[in-house]
DNA sequence: TCGGAAACATACAGTCTGTTTGTAAGTGAA
DNA sequence: TTCACTTACAAACAGACTGTATGTTTCCGA
């Protein structure tokens, strides 16, 4: 017989707060395992495991085993954008913003495996039509918008490629900081990009 | 004795042809399956069974399914790279060079297929470090060659920083316009960017 | 407090991967 | 030509994983 300490947890919890506590230690230690071995080489046994529960704790909750890495990809995506909210609210300044929200983007993606979530593999397991609703690449939609104001006159086509390109060299610089790179050469370099894209 | 036809395939063939047609064939197949279904979607079973021999001929061959993966993969950077090569060859001046250039990348990255596996699959698969090795993103070290050239005041740093961020947006256009989008746009959109990094 | 529903646990069936073992076909020297 | 050897492939096997079906416990509302 094995003895049992008295749980932190109260151990009598309503169904709400049991699912949420449930889901939210599954997301924890599925992130944690899928970053560690990707995807493919996080088995469903060993993320169970980790989080001392069953398989059929995690069947109740997700659909599957893409459903929980649907789930989690979606939490880094918004705590994405709350990061970047935060940090570009209170600066009015245009430019400024946009060299702020540069650095808030690398900040941001900068923690520990968002980018293999995000960058590497979200979009081979969700696909990328899926993964570019998510992650909204690099400000995408923030970008196109700061373009067509700043040229009118340029047709919207342009300015899309224009958006879709950037945002890709946005993703690719995070990526390269992420790995060790220095962040301040990939601060000038897009942000000479971007105003390219702003004024040319 | 009796006389046999000649076969259209010769029944006896040497060992080394034996070994290339099959590797042929498994690639091809392979490559079916991986762009239909995806590396995980995809079986060895279903690949052997619709190339008509057994897993023992994968398995002697490949070491493992990542192996074939890879040597596809392999095999369309290679294509690439010729493709490229074959069309910037006979152009002498420098700018028509690289919107020639430009052209042929994303012509050729439009080959059915293409852009999953080398810009979806191949990251994930192979991961990003040996994937960068293999596809050599959108020509960055001609990108690079170049920006250093046209700025050899610029920080080398920063000149890198450039090149790795400019590739990806190639590579991110050249999947959107696999994916059906107006070709004449992102040309527009790249030579803009690619003309800062070499001017600005 | 009691019947049902939600939250979990256990057991099972099917598929896939990589390895091992067995067989046929090619090769090179005598 | 033959015979030992190697290469190319086939068949069978073991282990792991995924998703489902079924059983048990915990909660909740009447």
């Amino acid at each position: 017989m094995q003895e049992k300490p008295a749980p932190a947890v109260p151990k009598r919890r309503s169904n709400t707060q049991r699912s949420e506590e449930m889901r939210a230690r599954l997301m924890a230690v599925g992130r944690e395992i899928f970053v560690e071995k990707g995807f493919a080489g996080a088995g469903t046994p060993e993320i169970v495991k980790r989080a001392e529960v069953t398989r059929g704790a995690l069947y109740h909750h997700f659909a599957d085993k893409t459903d929980l890495f649907r789930a989690i990809v979606k939490a880094e995506t918004d705590q994405l954008r709350e990061d970047i909210a935060a940090r570009t609210a209170d600066v009015a300044d245009p430019s400024e913003s946009l060299l702020v929200g540069t650095k808030a983007y690398f900040a941001s993606m900068n923690v520990a495996g968002r980018c293999q979530l995000l960058l590497v593999d979200g979009p081979a397991v969700l696909g990328p039509s899926e993964m570019s609703v998510l992650h909204e690449e690099g400000g995408r939609s923030t970008l196109l918008n700061g373009i067509t104001r700043a040229q009118p006159d340029l047709p919207f086509a342009e300015a899309e490629a224009l958006a879709v390109s950037l945002s890709a060299a946005y993703d690719r610089a995070a990526f390269a900081i992420s790995e060790g790179e220095e962040e301040e050469p990939y601060v000038k370099a897009l942000m000479a990009l971007v105003l390219t894209a702003m004024t040319a």
